[in-house]
DNA sequence: CTTACATTTCGCCATATAACGAAATGGATA
DNA sequence: TATCCATTTCGTTATATGGCGAAATGTAAG
């Protein structure tokens, strides 16, 4: 019952959602989804441990960076009936749709770099 | 969004899945699932109005009762794909074994009417 | 080893939520 | 009409949640 209740706490908020939407398109780091958002990096620090906790995305560090993305199958039973809902409830969604556009426009080294530090990924 | 994230807010409290669940073996009134769940009336009331208010449940009036159901397909686009979650999820709960037997074996002129009276359904 | 910087953790504040009991509502009975 | 009783609404209280900025953490670069 706990388990149930803590992936609908996780889904049952705006942003967060926004979160799961944008990494369907793909993986992204803290600094990309904070541009995105608008939101402080603390803030959504703690969204994404709440979506880590419920299993429903899956963070690995890369350099300086930690990248998220969505869980697999294997690592959540849950994701895929989680994702076919949100796509069915969210298909014509304009924030979703305003997000997506600027996810596939982010760049990481622009937005988290901005004195323009040479970074070896 | 706003649509997605009240189905998903409906169903993050344990006590709104059991009622769901409940209501999966058959309708009840409002003091059948106060016995269950031994909540005020108050409470579950509020309960009920927040499954109501994301389409997940449907009211009807009987007497003085009011009788809540699990909406249909045609009535919530969403229930299908939620209840396929949440037998998924809830499978083996103990806690959604214990309420059904209970479910079996309430008796709401038992329950609602102590005092005997005869009540014309 | 010191600096830079992405991320996380901590402490705080405002609002939301779940619980209760009491009062209000509304249909059925006498 | 007056009463009964299931349910809802209201007011209150305690806890949970989401937000921020500042401090702590950890890794890469100088």
């Amino acid at each position: 019952m706990r388990a149930a209740t803590n992936i609908y706490k996780a889904l049952s908020d705006a942003n967060r959602l926004r979160i799961l939407m944008m990494l369907r398109n793909k993986p992204l780091c803290v600094c990309e989804i904070v541009d995105i958002l608008e939101l402080a990096n603390s803030t959504v620090s703690k969204h994404l441990s709440i979506l880590r906790n419920a299993n429903l995305v899956m963070d690995s560090k890369s350099g300086r960076w930690v990248n998220y993305r969505i869980s697999t199958s294997e690592e959540s039973p849950d994701i895929e009936i989680v994702l076919a809902h949100l796509d069915k409830m969210l298909d014509r969604d304009e924030q979703v749709a305003s997000d997506n556009k600027k996810v596939r426009a982010v760049d990481r080294y622009v937005i988290c770099a901005p004195a323009g530090l040479t970074v070896t990924d």
